[in-house]
DNA sequence: GTAGAACTTCAAGTGAACTTGATGTCAAGG
DNA sequence: CCTTGACATCAAGTTCACTTGAAGTTCTAC
């Protein structure tokens, strides 16, 4: 129904994550795949933006413990839809503004925060 | 001349960094401490400035190797001033200004973030 | 001058997030 | 069919940033 599958091969080329990465997700259970036949990964097309998501967590210091909470959110049986990753992102909403405003604090004078005990 | 040195424990009362951390931060040479007679650390007021500078890369994600480089660019005989934190701060700018558009298109959409490969 | 808190060193342990290596199986092209 | 590259598992190793533990020393307050 769906397109094609992909393999292990073929989602880390397009992610830029090491396969034994995502194989490390999934024993992580933060990734799922089916298995072919003869017992190899293959994956759905939202496996690429499951990938990303825990990425650019990862990027933004958040880690694979919290990632998974979060990924729990998505629905269960079916592809999530663009509602559904909005909803996730969202979630992290309050966190992302905190660290946006470190970071702005820090770029805006690192010295006088480190001096005046801002942070 | 200055004020009173500190010890270590004053240190990392004042920083919320374990004592084990102060030593630790010694030996990866990005803190420098005098000694007593007895063999015991005193820190002279800046430690705490470069702790808090420390701890505060450590949030934005920066490695403590690339915090060394960047520490190594304060005076060696004399007692930083806000001038030198000040340019060692605005070192970082670049960075700083990536990782907060990088939020802050995170915080905007992750899910289009994720949906059009703009991350 | 002595009790006890705070300090010392050094080696080893921890946890997160993977990577590497060994060994073997699968699948797609010629 | 058969080769060969991509896949599989599993245990162990790596790096980063510390923490913990043991065993001993120093400092401070009474």
């Amino acid at each position: 129904m769906a397109g094609e599958q992909l393999t292990i091969g073929e989602v880390a080329e397009r992610t830029g994550v090491a396969t034994s990465a995502l194989r490390f997700y999934e024993a992580e259970g933060l990734l799922t795949s089916t298995r072919t036949n003869g017992g190899q990964r293959r994956y759905e097309r939202d496996a690429l933006r499951r990938v990303s998501f825990i990425r650019i967590a990862q990027q933004v210091g958040i880690g694979l413990d919290e990632v998974r909470n979060v990924l729990a959110s998505l629905p269960d049986g079916r592809t999530p839809t663009r509602a559904d990753w909005a909803k996730v992102s969202r979630s992290w909403g309050p966190l992302l503004d905190a660290r946006i405003a470190t970071l702005q604090r820090i770029r805006g004078d690192l010295a006088s925060c480190i001096g005046c005990g801002c942070l």
